[in-house]
DNA sequence: GATACGTGGGC
DNA sequence: TGCCCAAGTAT
């Protein structure tokens, strides 16, 4: 592909984007001013590996309890961690935080250049491009999931990723305009989030599709080529459901913090038997007394599966075991709880209106 | 380069 | 139903 039908294909993305743009509470439309860069930063960080779907609640909570930067750097750990709670990739939410109070400490405002940003805790190769070009008008070359798979089509290649990489980011910059910058990456994400799908790829109403050697050759669902899947691992573990007071009005669980760093780090959860990537749980109840089992839940990480004995212990006047606190149930909703415990929850709660 | 790190939706 | 996938980053 030449110079000249590099610069076609951005000629034509950006036509197809002033029409088919979708319309995102984060973006601003087709040609019009940057958005404000906090909110550029923020839907960009949420967004890494999470759907937009998925999204949209939490940038509206998110946007409207902190409304900047400063905002969000003054509040509390626990507070921003709950709220992040159910979307995953919890180092995000760390970052999220260390970031904006780096940027709140350092005069307010995010830095302008793809250097600066690449320099912020949680802003990758990926995310300092997108603020930088969306945000600021920087050129920068923006390459994530939707762009690896146009590009992959456009050009069929046939190496694998992530080996191919490298030659992807080449063919992503040649292809890069000097100016509309934000646009043209938007452009690319929303051609491969509507068009160029993974499966399916509807290259009738594809603006590329003349240049498309993936298309031209037939099969483009073929691209991007990509190593097989590894199987995950299944394990075993125990939550513990204590109450205190059982049944009485007030009722309250133990929850516990977790270690600020790996699994679900920095996140309240329920105590556990210790379960874990690597291995199934093996520690025993934190209390003695009579304990009965509410059942299991099933819950699928990123490189694990988990199979969850939910064991309860209902007594009066319960000790407090350890670091923890008590939480009124009626709250639980505010706990924060990562979607494995907040199962969990709902079934040691199930038990008890069965009861 | 390989691995750890969540979750929900689509087919 | 189970597998694939998503606007990746840190180590």
């Amino acid at each position: 592909m030449d110079a000249s039908s590099d610069t076609a294909i951005a000629t034509l993305l950006l036509d197809w984007y002033d029409i088919h743009a979708r319309s995102l509470p984060w973006r601003a439309p087709p040609g019009t001013p940057a958005p404000d860069p906090y909110r550029v930063w923020l839907s960009e960080v949420m967004l890494q590996q999470t759907t937009v779907a998925a999204v949209k609640d939490y940038f509206a909570a998110f946007t409207t309890r902190w409304p900047d930067v400063a905002a969000l750097a003054s509040a509390p750990d626990e507070d921003v961690m709950a709220a992040w709670a159910g979307l995953g990739y919890y180092a995000r939410a760390r970052n999220l935080l260390a970031c904006a109070r780096e940027v709140a400490a350092s005069g307010g405002r995010f830095p302008d250049t793809e250097e600066g940003l690449r320099a912020l805790p949680g802003l990758g190769a990926y995310t300092a491009a997108a603020v930088a070009a969306i945000a600021f008008g920087r050129r920068a070359v923006v390459v994530d999931a939707n762009v690896e798979r146009v590009v992959s089509r456009l050009s069929a290649i046939d190496t694998p990723i992530p080996a191919a990489r490298p030659l992807i980011r080449q063919k992503a910059d040649a292809i890069t305009p000097d100016g509309r910058s934000g646009d043209f990456a938007q452009a690319m994400m929303d051609l491969g989030a509507t068009v160029c799908t993974p499966r399916n790829p509807r290259c009738l109403l594809c603006p590329l599709a003349a240049g498309c050697a993936a298309r031209t050759m037939g099969d483009p669902g073929r691209y991007p080529v990509k190593a097989p899947k590894t199987s995950k691992p299944v394990r075993q573990g125990r939550a513990f459901w204590i109450e205190r007071d059982c049944g009485a009005a007030g009722t309250e669980v133990w929850l516990v913090r977790r270690p600020a760093t790996g699994m679900l780090g920095g996140m309240r959860a329920l105590p556990d038997d210790g379960w874990n990537a690597r291995a199934d749980g093996s520690g025993g109840e934190p209390l003695k007394g009579l304990w009965r089992t509410a059942g299991r839940v099933g819950h699928v990480f990123s490189h694990f599966a988990l199979e969850l004995e939910v064991a309860l212990h209902c007594g009066t006047r319960v000790q407090a075991m350890g670091e923890g606190e008590w939480w009124p149930l009626e709250r639980l909703d505010e706990a924060g709880l990562p979607t494995v415990f907040a199962k969990a929850a709902r079934l040691a709660l199930g038990q008890k209106e069965d009861a």
